[in-house]
DNA sequence: ATTATCTATAGATCTATAGATAATGC
DNA sequence: ATTATCTATAGATCTATAGATAATGC
């Protein structure tokens, strides 16, 4: 049953973001690629006339998912010009973002199986994760460049780590305590 | 081959050992039965006299990881009783940590298996995290007990989130930086 | 506790085919 | 417009792996 170009252009498209929302839900080897190709509504069969093999696809998809989060931080950013860093922090650490992995970020869904995957992929991670520290190094207050730096990549960590530990322990009162915690004290140490 | 009941818990326990590495090295569904058994030095089919599943030795294997990491935490605690904190910091967020998940921290090591993980284990990171947060608590300087319990609680966020995304580019140069921008920030804030 | 075995699953490959695209001819 | 070729997909199948169970032995 062949299909046109751009019908096949627009099934591949179906895939990666599937497996952008199946992989953070469930983990690069927590969902198969005969699952992914049904959310994406082919079949498994059709699959390797589009990618080389799943790790190609875990690339791929890990790829879109970040440059994706960049363009929705810029978004954010520029949304509230006056406290872009207050809305990069509410933003990340909402209770909303904590109970839906598979629409949010990267890191805090995949940071562990990234340490795992082969270097492509953590490669990939590398390249998505520096355009994440750059908006944040421009919008958090700080005397010298440097300074501005150093605050982003740590506040960069705590944000990633109070998403995973609030999700580790999801469901007990530490989950909510964790990213009010977090948003506190990234605010407070932004306004030294 | 039967066994004293003495030999079968000495079995029992390295099973949960070499769980306990295997675990944080290669993540929940990254090693086998099959694999922890042989590391243990045992065959396959003995697992089940021990395990009512994998998801049983999961969950044991996670608390006996978290309950060493907080007697770990509380002897480097003791052993620098004027820079608790700094003690703390220094080991966390030691390269040599990043470079050993095996015989690291659970949540940087399995913050994400634990999020996809059932309740059971799920609780038992719960029940492992609160006491490395009390004990940070007690060696963070703070005004106020909740000042210190709020810096505590970010400050572990901090630590799991630099560690995670150290590792997830490992190899890069942001991994050190990583490290290091966590390090400085996290004393800096301890110091106001 | 060992050894053998069962069953389900998952990544990957193979074959046939519908139907799109390219080459040909008027 | 016709004919030939090409290719994305479906469906079936292969192979390896992993959790779990059963039979056996001491």
């Amino acid at each position: 049953m062949r299909v046109s170009r751009e019908k096949a252009a627009e099934h591949r498209d179906r895939i990666i973001d599937a497996a952008g929302a199946l992989f953070r839900a469930k983990g690069f080897g927590g969902i198969g690629v005969a699952d992914i190709m049904k959310a994406a509504d082919l079949t498994h069969g059709g699959f390797y006339g589009h990618f080389a093999s799943k790790e190609d696809l875990v690339a791929q998809a890990s790829r879109r998912t970040m440059a994706r989060a960049a363009a929705n931080w810029t978004k954010l950013v520029e949304a509230a010009p006056d406290s872009p860093y207050a809305a990069l922090l509410a933003h990340y650490l909402s209770p909303k973002h904590r109970d839906d992995p598979g629409k949010g970020c990267a890191f805090a869904a995949l940071g562990n199986d990234a340490a795992r995957s082969g270097k492509v992929v953590r490669k990939a991670f590398a390249e998505g994760l520096a355009p994440l520290i750059e908006i944040l190094a421009q919008s958090i207050p700080g005397k010298s460049k440097a300074a501005r730096r150093r605050k982003a990549v740590a506040a960069m960590a705590t944000l990633v780590g109070a998403l995973t530990l609030a999700r580790a322990v999801e469901g007990m009162p530490l989950s909510d305590e964790m990213l009010e915690a977090a948003h506190r004290e990234l605010a407070a140490a932004a306004r030294v």
